[in-house]
Order: structure tokens, then sequence, then C-alpha cells
DNA sequence: TTCCAGACAGGTCGATCATCCTGTTTTCAC
DNA sequence: GTGAAAACAGGATGATCGACCTGTCTGGAA
């Protein structure tokens, strides 16, 4: 009996297989490919109002696979924070900061181009990092420990620049740890608020302000 | 039979009335208990986190109650902002700046009491008008409006000041409305990042820069 | 070739969510 | 006093959520 049903599950199964489309092995796609999904819906909407179900139509893939991939929403948060949050910061701020000479020309352009972005596309959506900051680092622990190291990473890179050209004199009268700090909060919450406005603004505002400012360390005396 | 079991669920309720609490009529405690209940867990863990039967249980409230007053999650959501979030701007910010002369001086120590507060309580859960733009201002429009609007108000107040210093000879070289931006948007992404690292440092950091920074506008020549 | 662990399919599960319903009590206008 | 409307009680409901299950398939090691 179990043997007979089993045969006829399995000449199903086959019929399915062979009418319908071949099954494909690519672990580390289809990761990319739940990832990639997930971090749009994430920054987009949020994490908390992106559905598993919704990832899956979107990324294309099975339950099982997402289970395979993902046994938890949670470590599926975790993965984005590490292989996508972290790197959209080290690509808009922190390798720009790198390969310019001039650290305020650098942040002048950085936030240039993200308000360009913002502009072409017509729609501001904020902050990656600090969207999944607000939201979700106060029920994790561990989320809240990675949002706080890629805070620390962009802090660090800010804060050693600023430092480099103190002692280089290329600056003078400004505190390194505290600029940088002033720096990445005037960018946050101007994000914040072009969110909450749908208007890039405030963005255009702390852009010149911050210009300003650092133009008065970094004059010649 | 029917009269019957009418006495007797009469009796039973006359029992009740007579044992446990007397029903109370009071619309408007009610629905400040729940907006309360509402603005704290938003706040706190946010507006999506919260579940309504959590809020009803927070607030003491049937369900009766809860639909009365707030027929929908969204209708609470905009009280909130409208009732609560509104005037903690006002209180913690707009008021402070009113009665204080100096200018500078008003947004230090806004920045001090806020930081005293965090540390007294020891946990920093943010921004509350930060907290609900981030999180549902995507989402809903009128929202989004609302949390405008706020953001609207304390940016004319802060810019309004800056404006009359400039006009008084009190202060010179500034932008009233980029400055205003400037330190709303630091003090948000500041608290952003306290958040996120649970940690008042980048308040602190930014309390002293913004000092730094207006204190040469309003230096005497 | 055999075998096993990873990769994947498709469906099910209980829990929880926001909303709504019926019925009762209080308040207030007339 | 009487009727209507507001205020409130206590559930019920369908939908949706995240998690997980059994079973099959694939690729590579032995």
């Amino acid at each position: 009996m179990t043997c007979f049903v089993k045969l006829l599950l399995s000449s199903l199964v086959d019929l399915n297989a062979m009418s319908q489309n071949k099954r494909t092995n690519d672990p580390e796609g289809v990761r990319r490919r739940i990832i990639d999904a997930a971090y749009d819906a994430f920054v987009t909407q949020g994490y908390l109002a992106t559905g598993m179900l919704e990832l899956r139509e979107k990324a294309a893939v099975s339950g099982g696979a997402m289970a395979h991939h993902f046994p938890a929403k949670r470590d599926l948060g975790l993965a984005v924070i590490r292989d996508r949050v972290a790197d959209v910061v080290q690509q808009t701020w922190i390798e720009p900061l790198l390969t310019c000479e001039d650290t305020p020309a650098a942040i002048d352009l950085i936030f240039k181009d993200i308000i360009a972005e913002l502009v072409l596309k017509d729609r501001v959506s904020g902050c990656p990092l600090n969207n999944i900051a607000m939201e979700i680092s106060q029920h994790d622990a561990e989320m809240r420990a990675l949002v706080s190291a890629v805070f620390g990473t962009w802090h660090k890179a800010l804060s050693a620049r600023f430092k480099a050209d103190v002692e280089a004199k290329r600056a003078r009268g400004l505190d390194p740890q505290k600029t940088a700090t002033l720096v990445i909060a005037a960018y946050s919450g101007a994000m914040a608020m072009a969110k909450a406005r749908q208007d890039v603004g405030p963005l255009n505002d702390c852009r010149t302000e911050l210009a300003a400012l650092l133009a008065v360390k970094y004059r010649r005396p």
C-alpha cells in the first residue's frame, strides 16, 4: 500500500517536473536575488511592512528556498545590513572620501551626487542605514550592534580624514571626532526631513551650511 | 422560558455590576488613555510593531470603546501625531526657544535638558517626530502631511528667531532658514545615531559643535 | 556507481493582526 | 419621561503573518 502510493506520487511529480520548468541549483544567485529584493523593500517600505511572501514573489523563489537560505526573517534582516547597507555607506560616503584629496570638496560632492540621484528618481526614500536603524534597532540587539558598527565605520573614516587634515595643517580649529559626528548627523537628519517632506530642500540647506562651516576651518589664515 | 433567561441574565449582570466596577462614561478620559498608551508605544516600539490589542490592554479599554473612538489604527496614528507629537516638539523646542532671550543659549539648554533626560531614564528611544516620520510617513499621505507640518512649525520657529537676531544685529553672517534646517537636522540625526548606539555621545558632540558654530555668528566683531 | 548533504519545491500551521458586529448602558435634548 | 444618539462591553471574523513541514532534486565526494 505504502509502496503503491509512493509510486503514484512519484510518477505525478515526474509529470510535473516534465511539463513545468526545470529545476536549477543556484545557491548564490538565489541568495543574492532574495537579499536584493529584501534590501529594496526594506529601504522603501520598511522592515516590518514587508512580508516574507511579498519577498518570495519579488525574488521569484519558493518557500522552501527562502526557508533554506533564511530560516527566519531576522536572518534576512541581518544579512541585508551586513551585505548591502554597509556596502552602500561604503560606496556613497567612504570611497568618495578616500579618493578625493580635498575633504570639504569631497563632502560637498557626496551631497551633490545624492541630491541629484534623489531628484532623478523623484522620490526620497531616506538613508538606508537610518531607515533600518530607526525601525528595528530597538527590537533586536544583534541588528542594533550591526547598525551601530556601520555608523562606527562611517564616523571613523570621516574623523580620520579630519584628523589627517589637521595634522597636515590643511585645517585648524576643528575637533575631528565631533565634526565627523556633526556631518553624519546633519546628513542623516536632513535626509529624514527630506523624506518626511518629500523634498530635497533640507539636504540642499545642510549641504550649503556644512560647506560654509568647513570653509572657515579649512581657510588659510 | 425566554423571560426566565432574561431575568437570570439580568440578575447576573446586576451582580457583576455590583461586584465588579461600575460602568463609567468618560469619553475624553478614555480617549486620552488610549492616545497616551499609543504615543508611548509608538515612540518606544514603533507604529507597526504595536498591536491594537496591546494598546487596549495598556489603556485598559474594551474593544468596543477602542473601535468607537478610533475605528482604525490609522485614525489613532493621526491623533497621536496631532495631539502628542506636535505638543512634544512645541514644549521641548519651541517654547524654551521663545522664553529665552539668547538663541544659542536656548538651543544649548534644550540639548542639555534632552540629554539629561535620556541619561536619567538610561534609554534612547529617539526623537518622537523622527520615529514616526521614518516609519509611516511613506505609507500614508495624510500622516506624512502632518509630520511635514510639524517639521514646518519647528523650522519656522527656529528661523524666525535667527531672523530676528540678525535684524537686531545680535548675529550676523547667517542664513536664518538654512541655519534652522541645520540645527534641526543635526539634532534629528544625532538622536538617530544615539538611538542606534544607545549612547548620548552623538548628541553631546552635536551640542558642542552647534554651540561653537553659533558662537562665531553671534560674536561681537 | 553509490551516497549524502545541500538546495529547492510546495504546501500547511498556529498565532496574531486589524476590523467589525451585536447588544447594553449612559447621556442629553425635548 | 421619552426617544435618540453617543459611549461602551465583549466577543467574532477573515486575512495575513512568519515559521516550518515533508518530500524531491542536484552536485560532488568516496
